[in-house]
DNA sequence: TATTGTTATACTCTATAACTATA
DNA sequence: TATAGTTATAGAGTATAACAATA
């Protein structure tokens, strides 16, 4: 079978099972996207628009409009670049630290669900090959 | 680090491959979920909306209209259900037939240069685990 | 009463490109 | 001239729900 269909089907079930908990821990209502890019800036930070815009493989206009969104309800902030003028390096704020670490349980769950029907072995094995691509 | 975040960045590594390669090979113009909805009936059909809608994770509405469109450009045909009076059974025309052939030629490409870091027990060992799942 | 499919709506996500300010 | 970021726009994808027809 399509191993491009299979990664499209685990990533859709993944966000479903996401989405039913939103209601609970996304306060901020920012989306599966704002919530990967908070996920992505937290192993990065600081950070700026371009290192996270090729990281993560998305438009760097997208992000701009999406960390003006996260800026606007104070999860992270806009610091000065002393290397360049033109940019600025986005931090998360304690707020946005303290989001971060809910979001990376639900994530986790979610997961752990997910991969129920593999063992511990296996389960590392799939990470190593992730890693690895 | 987060599996769902390295999921996500190996789904938008690929679909950024196909989509530069897509003005060669999407005369039809569906775009990648069109793609993967003929990639999904192709295994299964003849199906009804109701089948590939739990196959992919995907909304029944939202299947429903992506298969009127296809079925506008002869790629897909609706023929009668004799075992239930509401539904119909999609299945894929000639020329439908033909499309898939060249969208997993497009796909199984991308999916080979992305996967090149693995080696052959590697990658047949990713196939097993996320057949596993 | 439940299920299948259709249609409508509003919203999020995405691609593209024009623009500014710095380098 | 090239790069970082911003902004605008149009289009694709998605969630939700109301509805008609059939089971």
């Amino acid at each position: 079978m399509e191993l491009a269909l299979q990664i499209d089907r685990l990533m859709r079930r993944l966000n479903a099972r996401i989405h039913v908990q939103a209601p609970q821990f996304d306060q901020h209502n920012i989306g599966p996207i704002g919530g990967m890019i908070l996920l992505t800036l937290a192993e990065v930070q600081p950070a700026s628009i371009q290192t996270i815009s090729q990281l993560m493989g998305r438009d760097k206009g997208q992000l701009s409009r999406l960390f003006s969104n996260l800026e606007r309800r104070d999860l992270v902030l806009r610091i000065n670049n002393p290397a360049d003028q033109r940019s600025h390096l986005l931090r998360l704020t304690p707020g946005g630290e303290e989001f971060v670490i809910s979001v990376k349980q639900v994530l986790d769950g979610a997961v752990h669900e997910l991969l129920a029907p593999l063992d511990e072995a296996e389960k590392a094995e799939m990470v190593r090959l992730l890693e690895k691509i």
